[in-house]
RNA sequence: GCCCGGAUGGUGAAAUUGGUAGACACAAGGGACUUAAAAUCCCUCGCCAGCGAUGGCGUACCGGUUCGAGUCCGGUUCCGGGCACCA
């Protein structure tokens, strides 16, 4: 055995050995249970963080300890290829977007590869592959013959200048990031996925998912947002026409304060109201700019503008003045608003700024009563003056008209019939009155909205549709599939350039024969992520888009991935996997069965910022702070220090883990990466700290060359033991416990690590060269390397061939034996403060622990002879004497 | 703005079900070994008072529940993630 701890030379050696042997190589025919772990897909941006490290790594540690558990393990890689940055690289760098990234995935795998996954590489795949695309276009095909997609309108945000849709991210501070441009909101037509019609079992679905984080499930339901409201219409005439105003509503309570409506701008009604009025044209005109992002909408100055035109009230028969305000979409429910200022925050400050009626109709259920009592009469002079404080303490302050309207315990005042009646009550009989006029019906409304998947974008997947004159939009059909999308292209940041290319557009209608044109919008890459787990099982079939082989490992067992996927790609990729399983292609109906969310690892964000407002970002690795001030090394010059954001390659504060590697080994870089934190913890990125899980890998290889060198020996499996060697061995297997229970259950690998450490330290202080006592070092040995096989595999395994020559690694079993204690220690708590210990038999009753207690000079120091009030026993931790 | 998380020593963190706050590490300081350095090993290390024994305070902030709160409840601040075209 080598006294050294060389990482170069066993790293290198264990990963050929890995792949010559194909271990980790997953067979279906196995008769051990199967088990999938999973890791998110990278996007390959070029080069690995430390986010991606963490990922990996956290998989990595699952997938080998379900392999030492027994089980039949598929661990696959692949790419999520298409997408945005290959285009801003291109633009950038002149190179198409295909060589760029396929560059990238060759860089990334050997990184990959260096850091000792047990990945199935015969797995690999690639979305911007024909072989994966062709059988999402063939789906899509499909799902547009059952009406699961459909097309319709949709808003973008339009780069006038650049004469191209922008991406929200593409949008700062309203105006386009390489042209500078105030963005526009242009309205164009879109392919749209039909989710809504799968948002109640997309809800629901969620109970059947106990290994799903509770945050995730609860980010899940608020965004499908289940609501039951009422969806009514104001009617009014115009030109002639008897026409009618819908609005949706979770409040009808609070019908009866509405002073206002608001319509989107692009709502007909302002169309229509504008046409001969210019002030309203001009405002409608300056509500289309900006972004459509949900965020930019929700902080932006609400606006508004009197259309001029009224509405009736469907209950109260008042007419009722039409706004237009800026903060209504029209693609969002009906593009119109009822707006009830009194109980409303946005309405009320909307009502506030133009000076609009503000009407109270709600009150808070306290208050009723005191004004009931009062007009009851008969109280006796301290009730009454109690029902007078809670009026005066409930003043009408719109503050308090809000939390009254929250909180949905009030009653409904000034509302006529229905004064009295509580939030249930009240909604009904509105519902129900509305129902009759035949002006409005109770609904259920989902906040979800139908995925819209078109992109104006080159370097994607192209969606399957040919557009005929005669025949309208024709889907591929199935023979003709794959539609390729050329790799030869440099997209130049002014639009989708396979509109330029003849060669793509110009094709014949599949139905007719006829001249057509290619749709050139392609895909949403989250199309490409939603189904990539269920391919990993047959990447190599080619007469179908699943074959059985998804069955056997579907669905996952584990997967693994950012906090920041909460939403959008687990809501997309259980959605598709129903879509799926209606198609008959699966049978399960949720893709994954536990789910690890990993915290963000964050890291400063460096910029500067050029006159016409364009940001150079700068890697933190180019950065040095000097007195305070962040200077980049280049040319000495001070940058913008940003916020602290996750690494991405827009913000370019991604931290290679290269450098890490290269000095210390691939190992050091995936302890320290596991120690640093809990993996669903976010992690602000310091490499403070490695040398001390270096360290701990030298230690841990030094004990086993000092113990290999006398000799190996059977490992101790009980009987009587010297005192010190009978301890180890007791927090030998309490570490085997702990470790199990650490990385099974609790995944959280920082502890695992931290009590594999103090049995080292523990082993190292352990003296003697006698038989028994190096039987039970070479047990603790043995153990230690395979419970730190899973975070460490390349120096574990070496070690552990060391100790044990030609035999495979088993997860150690915990000896209950070990773990018996004689004694044990218990606080001393006098009113709940830390007084000292007593030492207690194990078995010892709560009657003996009480008397040791009371007994104890600790405690009598604080009786002073009298006899406590009460006395708290908490077996086998403390006893609290109350005096 | 809305939804979801988080905040504990100089630093990363631990405390699993309401029961010893700071395990395990990093950094720092002191010492051993060395011609010297590196490496390694040993000791100290929340704050305040005290020579010490010990005592008081302490888990972002304010308040509450409890024999007992880092942990539960109400409110606040700051930080991170998401907000439907970054992935």
């Amino acid at each position: 055995m080598q006294e050294k701890y060389l990482p170069p030379e066993i790293e290198s050696a264990a990963q050929a050995q890995w792949a010559s042997k194909q271990v980790y190589r997953a067979a279906e025919a196995s008769d051990r249970p199967k088990y999938y772990c999973l890791s998110m897909f990278p996007y390959p941006s070029g080069r690995l963080h430390m986010g991606h490290v963490r990922n990996y790594t956290i998989g990595d540690v699952l997938a080998r300890y379900h392999t030492l558990r027994g089980f039949n393990v598929m661990q696959p890689m692949g790419w999520v290829a298409f997408g945005l940055p290959a285009e801003n690289a291109a633009i950038a760098n002149n190179v198409p977007p295909a060589a760029w990234t396929y560059a990238n995935i060759d860089h990334m795998r050997t990184q990959l590869q260096a850091l000792g996954f047990a990945i199935d590489w015969s797995r690999e795949l690639a979305t911007c592959k024909p072989d994966y695309y062709r059988w999402e276009q063939w789906l899509f095909t499909r799902l547009f013959e059952k009406g699961v997609i459909y097309k319709k309108m949709a808003t973008v945000n339009w780069d006038p200048v650049d004469a191209t849709v922008l991406a929200n991210e593409q949008v700062i501070d309203g105006r386009g990031w390489r042209s500078g441009a105030l963005v526009e909101k242009r309205d164009i037509p879109m392919y749209f996925f039909r989710i809504t019609r799968y948002a109640d079992e997309l809800l629901s679905g969620l109970d059947n998912l106990p290994g799903w984080p509770e945050r995730v499930k609860t980010m899940q339901a608020n965004w499908i947002g289940k609501s039951v409201g009422v969806r009514f219409a104001f009617p009014y005439q115009l030109d002639g026409q008897d026409e009618k105003l819908w609005v949706f509503t979770t409040r009808a309570d609070t019908i009866m304060g509405v002073t206002f409506c608001a319509v989107a701008a692009e709502h007909p009604l302002a169309t229509r109201a504008a046409a001969d009025n210019p002030g309203l044209a001009a405002f409608i005109a300056e509500c289309k700019q900006g972004s459509v992002a949900e965020a930019d909408m929700a902080t932006m100055e609400k606006k508004g503008m009197d259309t001029g035109l009224k509405v009736t009230h469907p209950l109260t028969g008042e007419q009722v003045p039409v706004w237009v305000g800026n903060y209504v979409l029209m693609s969002y429910g009906e593009g119109a608003v009822m707006a009830v200022p009194a109980h409303d925050e946005r309405d009320f400050g909307f009502a506030q700024k133009y000076s609009l009626p503000i009407r109270q109709v709600i009150e808070a259920g306290e208050v009723r009563e005191a004004k009931k009592a009062i007009e009851a009469g008969g109280l006796t002079e301290k009730g009454l003056a109690q029902c007078e404080k809670v009026l005066s303490d409930s003043q009408f302050t719109p503050e308090r008209w809000q939390v009254w309207y929250e909180e949905k315990n009030g009653v409904c005042v000034n509302s006529g019939k229905y004064d009295g009646l509580d939030y249930t009550a009240a909604v009904d009989a509105i519902a129900a009155d509305l129902a009759a006029l035949n002006l409005g019906e109770k609904k259920t409304q989902f906040r979800l909205r139908d995925w819209g998947i078109s992109r104006q974008r080159y370097w994607g997947c192209p969606i399957p549709i040919v557009h005929c004159d005669n025949c309208g939009d024709v889907p591929v059909p199935a023979d003709q599939l794959p539609v390729v999308l050329p790799e030869d292209v440099v997209p130049d940041g002014s639009g989708n350039p396979l509109n330029k290319r003849a060669d793509f557009v110009n094709c014949t209608c599949p139905k007719c024969g006829g001249a057509a044109r290619r749709e050139t919008d392609t895909m949403d890459t989250f199309v490409e992520s939603s189904w990539y787990y269920a391919r990993y099982a047959c990447p190599d079939f080619d007469g179908g888009m699943l074959d059985a082989r998804a069955n056997t490992w579907l669905p996952v067992d584990q997967y693994i991935g950012g906090i920041e996927h909460a939403i959008l790609h687990l809501l997309y990729a259980r959605f598709f996997h129903k879509l799926m399983r209606d198609e008959g292609l699966v049978t399960s109906d949720e893709p994954f069965a536990n789910l690890l969310t990993q915290g963000m690892v964050i890291a400063d964000t460096f910029c500067r910022e050029a006159a016409d407002g364009k940001k150079t970002w700068f890697n933190p690795a180019d950065v040095e702070m000097r007195d305070g001030v962040a200077i980049l090394k280049s040319d000495g010059q001070p940058v913008i220090v940003g916020g602290t954001e996750k690494m991405s390659k827009s913000k370019n504060n991604g931290v290679d883990p290269q450098a890490l590697i290269d000095q210390y080994g691939a190992d050091t870089a995936r302890l320290f990466t596991m120690f640093a934190a809990p993996p669903e913890q976010s992690l602000e990125w310091s490499d403070a700290g490695v040398e001390g899980a270096h360290r701990f890998l030298k230690r841990l290889w030094k004990l086993a060359f000092e113990h290999v060198q006398g000799g190996v020996v059977a490992a101790c499996s009980g009987g009587d033991l010297p005192d010190a060697a009978k301890t180890l061995r007791r927090q030998l297997h309490q570490t085997i416990q702990k470790v199990s229970d650490d990385i099974e259950r609790r995944k959280q690998f920082n502890t695992a690590i931290a009590a594999v450490m103090e049995l080292m330290n523990a082993l190292a202080r352990l003296e003697g060269d006698d038989a028994i006592t190096r039987s039970v070092r070479q047990e603790t040995l043995e153990a230690a390397a395979v419970m730190l096989s899973p975070i460490v595999p390349h120096v574990a395994e070496a070690l552990y061939a060391e100790l044990k020559p030609g035999v495979a690694m088993v997860w150690p079993t915990v000896d209950e034996a070990a773990l018996v204690q004689n004694e044990i220690e218990l606080m001393l708590q006098v009113n709940g403060k830390l007084r000292g210990q007593v030492s207690v038999a194990a078995t010892a009753t709560r009657e003996v622990i009480e008397a040791a207690a009371l007994a104890s000079e600790a405690v009598q120091k604080y009786l002073e002879g009298q006899a406590p009030k009460k006395v708290v026993v908490v077996p086998g931790r403390l006893v609290n004497i109350v005096i």
